[in-house]
DNA sequence: AATAATTAATTAAACATTTGTTTGATAAAT
DNA sequence: ATTTATCAAACAAATGTTTAATTAATTATT
């Protein structure tokens, strides 16, 4: 007889979307291991074996968050990097602004993956970031690597240091963004104002940093 | 009768400092809530009721690490701000030295201060990071101002914006130090070596983006 | 189309561990 | 003689997971 069950046995479904949502901003503000299945379930208003039953386990529910998240960012990046319609300077601009506007886009996701990131266990989602690391260092390698053949770039570019200054500080920024509109005294201002001043701020502040160490003229 | 104990309540022995050191390495990587006190006990090679002891609970120990830990940080970056003998230029430069082998020289503990300000819950803990962060980005202001009444700085200087370049970088590379030295084929040095290597490129790295965005020549 | 058969979804309760904290007794230090 | 430090044991509460029963939905058969 034929298992349905068995062929789709990973299959996500709008229930699972909307458990792992609230599980997301659990972990987002409590982490991982402050956060109990049962609220969890409560959260997502499922009884509390619904999860067992839909992931399996806590650490499994994680791993498909992570998954989930994650499935579309390597071919978000690909796209522009192997666009031939665009210049290096472009793509590296384009870059910017693109992880900019996910990491605004997804918060919460990005708050559990900065923990993550310091407090590792779980291989899955370990292996999943090292790989999205490495595709990312590589793929930008070969962005600047054409244009510093078009001589558009420099040539001692430290890649990794590079894109550990854009990623650091916007994903600090996600944990500073509080004292930044504090300090700032942009108060007043709606909320969803002062999201589109951050993006635009962190944009050009990035893309200046960008034009001095890859040392191309704008 | 006179109580010693009442009037130095707060007072820590070496015996504090040596469990705080082993909560702080199991904070740094299992978490506060994946950590257990039976683990730093065990850790630190005491009984377990000797944390409640010592400390009163998990949650003052962590207080307490924090208290511990950020303590001298205040005075550390005054003594550079105040120095007269200094200019600006200097005192920015300085700075950047300054966080960046204090954050080598901690890793841990800033590990766990990086999730910290993730997951807030603890409001003594919360209240030490807010105090900390405005302090800083105060004095930076104060030295940023001043060098933009000697004219060597340019006018329009997003603060906070540029100490998030600088926590984020070099925090980020805390947690990207691996990936940094396996793309970079760094793998053959010695660990003290890569580790000075690191600082160094760094300094070298956040001086050229300061430069760029204070707007001095060198 | 109606009914039986089968699978999937949901639930409350129970399970065995693990958790932070306290106790009361004993040893060490003052 | 009094305080301080240390310990094994016990405590209640919370934890992730499973169970067994029930309902809902789907598929197959008449």
């Amino acid at each position: 007889m034929f298992k349905f069950a068995f062929y789709c046995k990973k299959m996500i479904t709008k229930k699972h979307l909307q458990i792992l949502g609230k599980a997301e901003e659990l972990f987002a503000t409590r982490g991982y291991e402050g956060t109990t299945v049962r609220d969890i379930a409560d959260a997502a208003g499922v009884n509390l074996a619904m999860i067992s039953y839909y992931f399996g386990s806590k650490e499994k529910l994680l791993e498909a968050l992570f998954k989930e998240r994650m499935s579309a960012t390597k071919q978000r990046i690909e796209t522009v990097v192997k666009n031939d319609t665009l210049s290096p300077f472009q793509k590296m601009e384009i870059m910017i602004d693109q992880y900019i506007d996910r990491v605004s886009e997804k918060q919460t996701f990005y708050k559990v993956m900065l923990c993550a990131q310091v407090i590792n266990k779980n291989t899955v989602v370990l292996k999943l970031l090292k790989e999205l690391k490495l595709v990312y260092a590589t793929l930008i390698r070969e962005v600047i690597e054409e244009g510093q053949q078009t001589k558009v770039f420099k040539n001692d570019v430290d890649v990794v240091m590079l894109l550990t200054t854009m990623t650091g500080t916007v994903t600090n920024m996600l944990i500073n963004k509080d004292y930044y509109r504090e300090f700032n005294d942009q108060r007043k201002i709606s909320n969803t104002a002062f999201e589109e001043q951050l993006k635009s701020n962190l944009k050009k502040h990035l893309k200046q940093i960008f034009k001095v160490i890859l040392g191309y003229e704008s």
